[in-house]
DNA sequence: GAGGCGTGGGC
DNA sequence: TGCCCAAGCCT
């Protein structure tokens, strides 16, 4: 791996408002960014104060790896239905799972159910405001941890999404994309560029995930729109391309996820239990179909019953 | 730390 | 048409 070059560093502004910044001194991002972000922010259910923490966690969830588009519907749904933790814990998994649809990776679902319960377990009904009980929550990381703590509860942390990751990469970095897994480097930085104001902080956070939503996007970015276009790295470097080894991608023909994917939607249709027998049409290949099944039965998703009968677990694993 | 884990839209 | 991508988490 050839570490990225840092482009010629403007001169040196008197003193960071952003307060100790070590080696990454500048002039601050977040001014522009979030005067930008005032003007343009979408109007989203989960960013209005109604949402309320469990709405800005259950939009969190929900926005893992799924395009805000498909999440919306299911959002408001699920609020109506389970407006506060307890509602939601005192289902069974598989309604959360059948309400879940296809926004996929439905473990999703049953971690949210998980969080909901330990929430009405352990933290009286409440979605904690600490960033440690936050993460100790299933299906809860470290990004999942940090926005909660900071959208729901105005704290200050470092946001590190797959939008802010590329806006640094680019604004600061100079790069074309931030590196496959995210690193100490790219934490580092974060944690220097967060103002030290805590509002300031929590709406700086909004603001680089929706510029790196709306503007410095992973493909066809319009930097004429952008904010901090004038002091952006990457485009002083010329905005060169990516180089090196090529970034991972997602294989998903054929596999076993697909297959998996086809028996829940089976099972999410049905009212009650399903004969293997109607399960076995998804999928022609016996040896995959069954590793399919077996797979998501262990993960919890689906719950065998005498007779070769399977259903959405109605029980907690 | 590399891989597994859904689904659908855009180019 | 395929390929790439979308507010990650867990093992």
């Amino acid at each position: 791996m050839t570490v990225p070059t840092m482009p010629p560093k403007s001169p040196k502004s008197p003193h960071s408002v952003n307060g100790p910044v070590g080696d990454t001194p500048g002039e601050p991002l977040h001014t522009p960014v979030i005067d930008w972000f005032d003007e343009h922010a979408r109007d989203l259910p989960w960013r209005r104060p109604e949402a309320g923490p469990w709405g800005v966690m259950v939009s969190e969830f929900m926005l893992q790896q799924t395009p805000v588009s498909r999440v919306l519907p299911v959002y408001e749904q699920w609020l109506a239905r389970w407006p506060r933790p307890a509602d939601l814990a005192q289902e069974a998994p598989g309604e959360a799972v059948r309400a879940w649809g296809r926004l996929g990776y439905p473990r999703r679902a049953l971690r949210l159910h998980g969080a909901a319960v330990a929430i009405t377990e352990r933290h009286g009904g409440d979605v904690p405001t600490d960033h440690a009980q936050l993460l100790a929550l299933p299906g809860i990381g470290e990004y999942t941890a940090a926005a909660v703590a900071s959208f729901a509860y105005g704290q200050r942390h470092a946001v590190l999404d797959t939008n802010v990751r590329r806006v640094l990469a680019r604004a600061v970095t100079g790069v074309q994309y931030p590196p496959n897994a995210t690193t100490a480097a790219e934490r580092k930085l974060a944690r220097a560029l967060l103002p030290q104001d805590e509002r300031t902080a929590a709406r700086w956070a909004a603001a680089s995930m929706e510029l790196g939503a709306l503007v410095c996007t992973a493909k066809n970015e319009t930097c004429h729109r952008c904010p901090i276009a004038a002091q952006c790295a990457w485009q002083l470097a010329g905005k060169p391309e990516h180089d090196g080894p090529p970034r991972r991608g997602q294989t998903y023909a054929g596999t076993d996820r697909q297959v998996r994917g086809k028996l829940l939607a089976v099972l999410r249709e049905a009212r009650g239990p399903v004969p293997q027998a109607v399960l076995d049409r998804v999928w022609h290949e016996p040896v995959q179909r069954a590793r399919a099944l077996d797979g998501l039965v262990a993960d919890g998703l689906v719950e065998p019953l005498p007779g070769g009968l399977y259903r959405l677990p109605l029980t907690r694993s």
